[in-house]
DNA sequence: GGATTCAGGACTAGAAAAGTCGTATATTTG
DNA sequence: CAAATATACGACTTTTCTAGTCCTGAATCC
């Protein structure tokens, strides 16, 4: 939400104070958050009297995938299924579904990646590319609004 | 792995015992899962000495999705992105990213159901309709195996 | 210089998950 | 029938993770 928030107020300097009271949860709660967000470069930090936050990366390709790892680190289903992480696992060479759960990650993967910031901070202006994307769920929507 | 190992057996009782041997993880661990499907009626339990458990769900229509919701319980990003969660969440009324989550949540569930205990148990029949479901992701696979 | 803001480590509390234990019940086999 | 083997399941413990707080310090503006 306070990505969102940021890029909508696109370019404008945002406080973690003003996100936090627009959302109602503690200042040191979204402080730490953005902190995270900055160290990788997704929005830049302005000290002083007159600081706050700002968007750095563009918005249409920054991914729902970037910050949820930026802040509560990689999820995965089981340890395994990452980038050689082949013998992390403490049932390496027991495991029967190791490929299979790979390859469920790599998809869920794709969809957290298949979210923008835009497509959330700016519904409106991104209906075709939804709809191009939902083909994969089977249902098709037309409408995006929050 | 449990399910995809009676599953693989075909037919044949097996005990929560051997599957705990299997796969070396502790009996009362095995039995607590195998439990939890039981209710759902995933497989069939059968009492005595000779007992174990059975497939009672075809393994080609038996999703993960179904598995881990049975085992773990609905699994959401956020407690409001579920059928009529609207008012559930302690945000309601100053989220704004409730109808995006909401999306992606729907993505989401449909990879957990896109693949099931058959194309686990027996990945060598399912090539086609794998690749088929992987073009979402952007990349074509063209081998399954453990 | 004082007010405001970010930076970030240390800490606490609570919830969730992993895993265990004990007891009851059902079934087969000798 | 009796012993052996299995499931059924609630209660319990232990560990781990997460949410959230607190505090000190540094940068900047007025």
């Amino acid at each position: 939400m306070a990505v969102q928030y940021i890029a909508s107020c696109d370019g404008r300097v945002v406080s973690a104070k003003e996100i936090a009271e627009k959302y109602a949860i503690s200042f040191e709660f979204v402080s730490k958050a953005l902190q995270a967000l900055m160290r990788r470069k997704f929005i830049a930090s302005q000290q002083g009297a007159t600081g706050g936050y700002i968007m750095l990366r563009d918005p249409k390709t920054l991914s729902v995938a970037e910050i949820l790892e930026a802040v509560e680190g990689k999820q995965r289903l089981v340890e395994c299924c990452g980038e050689g992480g082949a013998g992390a696992c403490s049932m390496h060479g027991r495991c029967s579904i190791r490929t299979p759960l790979a390859i469920i990650q790599r998809r869920l993967d794709a969809v957290l990646q298949s979210m923008t910031v835009a497509q959330m901070a700016f519904p409106d202006e991104n209906i075709e590319q939804y709809v191009v994307i939902s083909q994969f769920t089977g249902s098709f929507e037309t409408s995006f609004s929050n």
